[in-house]
This record gives C-alpha cells, structure tokens and sequence, in this order.
DNA sequence: CACTATACGGAACTGGCGTTCCGTTTGTCA
DNA sequence: TGACAAACGGAACGCCAGTTCCGTATAGTG
C-alpha cells in the first residue's frame, strides 16, 4: 500500500558543498505535494497499463504538467525505478513472511502463489521483470537481488527438506513464474496465472 | 528451412476480369527474387532480434529499398503473418510428428521440449505468441488454431493414458511453455528453457 | 507587502519507425 | 530494338512518445 520507504519520503534536497558540509532545504510545500500525486498517478496506471503508458497519461492522471513530472523524475526510469522498487520490496516482504511457515515446500509455493496474484494485479512487475528493454537490472537492482536472495532462501530451505527438487536454480524459479504471469497478461491465451502456478509448484515437488 | 509453403510461392498474381474470369499475370523475374530475398531476410532478422525489428533493417539486409519491401507486404504485419504463419507450420509439424509416438505422456513433453529448443533459436515466434501488441491472432489466427488443435489432440491422448493431470487446458500448457521461453529471453535472468521446461513437463505428469 | 528562489505548465523539439510518394530503372513482349 | 507496364529506391511525411525550455505563478521569508 504505502509508497513511502522511509528515505524516498523525499522532502528536502541536500547539496553538498565545498567544504563537504551537507546542507539540507526543505521542498516546498505544493512540490512535495505534487511528487505525491505523481507517485501516486503513476503507481496507478503502471499497474493497469504496464510500464509501456505513456508519460503523458500519468502526468495528466496526477493534474500535473509534464514539466513539473520530469522536475521530480528526470526521465521515464527514474519514475520506473521509484515504483518497482516499491513493488519489489513487498515481494520481498511476503517472501520473507512465508519464510516462517511450517512447511518450507509449503512456504515457498505459498509465496509463489502470492507472487502470482501481486503480479497479475500490478502489470508493472512483469513488465520490469519480464519485458525486455525495460532494465531493472541497472536502476532497481539491489531490490531485485534482495527479491533474489529471499526467493533463494524459500527453495533452500525447501529443498533441504526434501519438499522440492534440487536440480532448480533461483533464476529458473523466477523464470517459470513470471514466465507464466506474462503469459496471463495476454488476453488472447485467456488464461489466469493461478492454475498454471499450481502446475509450477508440482513440478517442483520432489518425484517420491 | 524452407519457407515456401506451396501456395506462398507467390511467383504470379491474380485478378478477377468483370466477366468474373480469373486471369493470371506472371510476376516479373526481379520481382520474385527480391520477394525471396525479402522473406530470407525477414526470416533471419526477426529470429535473431524479434518482431520489433525495424522494417529498415529487413530491407537493408535485403538489398532491398523500403519501398519495394512495402511492395511486396502492403504493411509490417503482412510480413509478419508470412513469417510468423511459416514458424507456427513448423511447430504444427512438430506436433503431429510427435503424435506417432508410442507414449502419449513422452509424446506431449518431447513436442514440449522441441517446442523450446525452436522457440529459443528463433525470438519471433515468442513474441508473437507472448508479446501484447503483435496480434497474432488476427492475421495467423487459422495456423495458430491448428497449433492449438494440434496441441490439444496430444494433451487428450495423454490425459486419456493417464500421464497427465486432467485439469489443465491445452492454453494453460501453452502460456506455461511460452512464458518459461520468453522468460529465457531476458539475458538478466540468464537461464535456458530446458529446464524450466522440464519442471513444466514434471508438474503436468499426474501425481502417482 | 515585496521580493526572490522555487516550482509549475505545456508548447515545442527530437528521434525512431511505419508508411507513402514519385521520379527513375528495368524486364518483357512485339 | 523500342515502348510501356511493372518494379525499384529512398527521400519525405506523420505519428507517437520522451525530453527540454522558458515564460508564468507562487510559497516562503524579512
């Protein structure tokens, strides 16, 4: 839900001066106000219209002009950057709650499941994660190994327990989930992520 | 290989005379190896770059002034559908083949897996299938149904044998193996599909 | 209240790409 | 070989989306 982590709260700019020294001044009031909104407008068309939406549409979503939009972000990746870290740092969060689960298997194909549901509803994640072009890899980076780390975590467990097959990377994981929420997205196959995730799950399962 | 499939040769046009009698022209002879070359080099760009390739680009590796390119195909989803048509017949193929196959289970995962191996050497025929925006559907609809047929019979007669799951549609088999190959496109991932398709295959096997 | 740094809006610019247009070239046929 | 329809090439056009620019508005301060 909230946007806000802590850091990205965003206002006041600091400026370094020559001496070192960190001076910090307070946005004013309608700019910090204004990135809200855009925020806000951005989080809200991205997730139903993909990254792929024009700037325009969010600018004009958040009453906003262009101008004022490319003062708060200096280009249509930063914006990415500020929404998908968003997203991806909730994946990491249910990550990590399904990581005190009981079951490891059932820990991480509950987090799977989730996975899917996050993303058919927020097109945006796919799009960051599975639209080449669009590269998370330079701008949300460090969220996306966290996301990385904490999914590694889920199989390792699982598969120390036996639940689920060792012969599976990460990567591969994220592959197939992503893999079948874009395949969701394309109204034409008429499909939803949930079954084909359940099918992913199973195969995971360790043969007994 | 070979992209002419009979009917697409395309070395005459026809016209219909007001008496309703159908004349038939011969093109002229530069006319018909510039249209192979068009088609050689729509084939070989749109499998090493995708269907976003830029027109320009299938001209110049054609020797071929856009103009003529446009010529030939009225627009980029005319030389799409020639393409495109040509892969989905290719993986048509593949499935009737693999239908002669003693094990129905073996026989739906092993087109699976050619499936991948054809998808992950030629990016066209996934972002056709995977990529909002290319709509296959409208112009490749009747080669896509005979893969959807195609598919379909092999799911049916592996359901029917009892290896696979019954509660998984043959779109669903599609948007997983799609989606685990389009997912392999993406270099950040850096996965094959191999494998992934392997834990599709293992998830659709009925569970002992 | 006046003054200025800060922020705003949106028209204009840019580059990429699909498509069109038209003057030139060339294959074909008599 | 001459004539002409057919085909060619590529410059030019239009659209779309990201980005820049700059004249105008306003929050914050003394």
């Amino acid at each position: 839900m909230s946007t806000a982590s802590g850091a990205d709260t965003a206002t006041a700019t600091s400026t370094a001066s020559s001496e070192g020294v960190t001076s910090v001044r307070r946005m004013r009031a309608d700019a910090v106000k204004n990135r809200r909104r855009i925020l806000d407008a951005a989080e809200a068309v991205f997730a139903d219209e993909g990254l792929s939406a024009p700037i325009d549409v969010v600018a004009e979503r958040a009453g906003v002009g262009v101008g004022t939009l490319y003062r708060h972000f200096p280009t249509k990746e930063a914006l990415f950057e500020a929404i998908v870290t968003t997203r991806l740092q909730e994946l990491v969060d249910s990550a990590d709650a399904a990581s005190t689960a009981d079951d490891p298997g059932e820990a991480l194909f509950s987090f799977l499941r989730t996975f899917g549901s996050q993303a058919s509803a927020k097109h945006d994640v796919i799009d960051a994660l599975a639209v080449a072009g669009v590269d998370v890899k330079s701008r949300c980076a460090s969220t996306f190994e966290d996301l990385q780390a904490a999914i590694r975590r889920l199989l390792d467990r699982a598969t120390a327990s036996g639940a689920v097959r060792d012969d599976v990377t990460t990567a591969e994981v994220i592959g197939l989930v992503v893999g079948a929420c874009h395949a969701a997205e394309q109204p034409s196959l008429g499909v939803t992520p949930d079954r084909m995730i359940e099918v992913v799950c199973d195969g995971l399962r360790r043969r007994v």
